[in-house]
DNA sequence: TGGGGAATTATGGGTGTCAATGGGAAATTA
DNA sequence: TAATTTCCCATTGACACCCATAATTCCCCA
């Protein structure tokens, strides 16, 4: 996987035409695709990718919203927006409920606000870092509405497994269903 | 075959007239069809063939969302509104549920958001380059509401084993039934 | 019906610009 | 004062944009 290369994440900075990506959000909807691989500096400070900075710096909060995953040793991160509607839909909820109490707790708690710097780069809180066992390359894993940051190795990793569970499941048809190949 | 020749797809171009294509059925749907033999020149650019240019062009992100076709050694491509629509669709699952993690892993992690260049053409990731082995052409083909992009030859390879198993199983079917009405 | 000629597409190449990265000085905090 | 963070500048390598040229196709008109 040039992918996963060292040098460059790979083509992603110039995937997306710089001026066309500000205006992606025209429609509403903005994803996070792909993966970008970016180097740690000895400050702690990583680059964003440019495209996912566009998404980003639209938002009433110019910055990345972190927290630790649950499952993986990853982090899951997202603009501040998407926060904002998981509390909204939470908030449905009686105050006292227990998904109100577990949404705070696990979520709200433990999260971050980082800006950018003037370069568009972040520093990750040491526990962060620790929590996903990063050292000095940080994976950025698009997931649509919102996207991971691991460590490159253990990515990769699990995403064979991934892979190798989900070979002849539905998820590929799934896609070419609804490609109305037939 | 005529339509594989290399310099120029065929007259496909002119089986649907050019405005006609964004237009098709004015019902919003328009389809992939065909298929077009481009070269790849020596800084990766390709044109996208301008019949899928129209209508990739019309969609939210005026580009092409690839990645790596699980079980061939092809590119799947398609617009980004198709993605949203598969990513909507699996919105609907909870979040941090494995169907919601097995899309996200396998299509949207290996995705790339391509933009054309001002003349309408892209730049393949290395990491799908490699995973389609393409050299110095690539054959766009239409399926419907997404396409494929291939290694010419090993396209080629492909389509004639399909019609030779598309033909075996015919042969086997008539002889079972005149077998049977006899 | 059969030319031209205009318009569109495919393709090549040069170059300015921007993203990623690294390092240092100023500002802040302990 | 030492340590950390913030801001600014420099470098490098991709790539986005510009222009030029072929190769077709489309369209109009004789």
């Amino acid at each position: 996987m040039s992918q996963m290369s060292p040098k460059r994440a790979d083509g992603s900075a110039s995937d997306l035409g710089t001026g066309t990506a500000s205006e992606f959000g025209g429609s509403g909807l903005a994803l996070f695709l792909s993966t970008f691989v970016n180097r740690i500096d000895r400050k702690g400070r990583i680059s964003v990718p440019a495209q996912f900075r566009t998404v980003l710096g639209a938002q009433s909060f110019p910055g990345v919203i972190v927290f630790p995953s649950f499952v993986a040793p990853a982090i899951e991160a997202s603009g501040i927006d998407h926060i904002e509607r998981l509390s909204a839909g939470i908030d449905q909820f009686d105050p006292f409920s227990d998904e109100h109490d577990a949404f705070a707790i696990s979520i709200l708690a433990d999260s971050h606000q980082l800006s950018f710097d003037s370069e568009g780069r972040i520093v990750l809180p040491d526990v962060l870092r620790e929590h996903a066992g990063m050292s000095d390359r940080a994976a950025f894993v698009g997931r649509g509405a919102t996207f991971q940051i691991w460590e490159p190795e253990a990515f990769r990793t699990c995403q064979e497994e991934a892979r190798k569970r989900a070979r002849d499941s539905r998820i590929s048809l799934r896609f070419r269903d609804s490609a109305g190949e037939r």
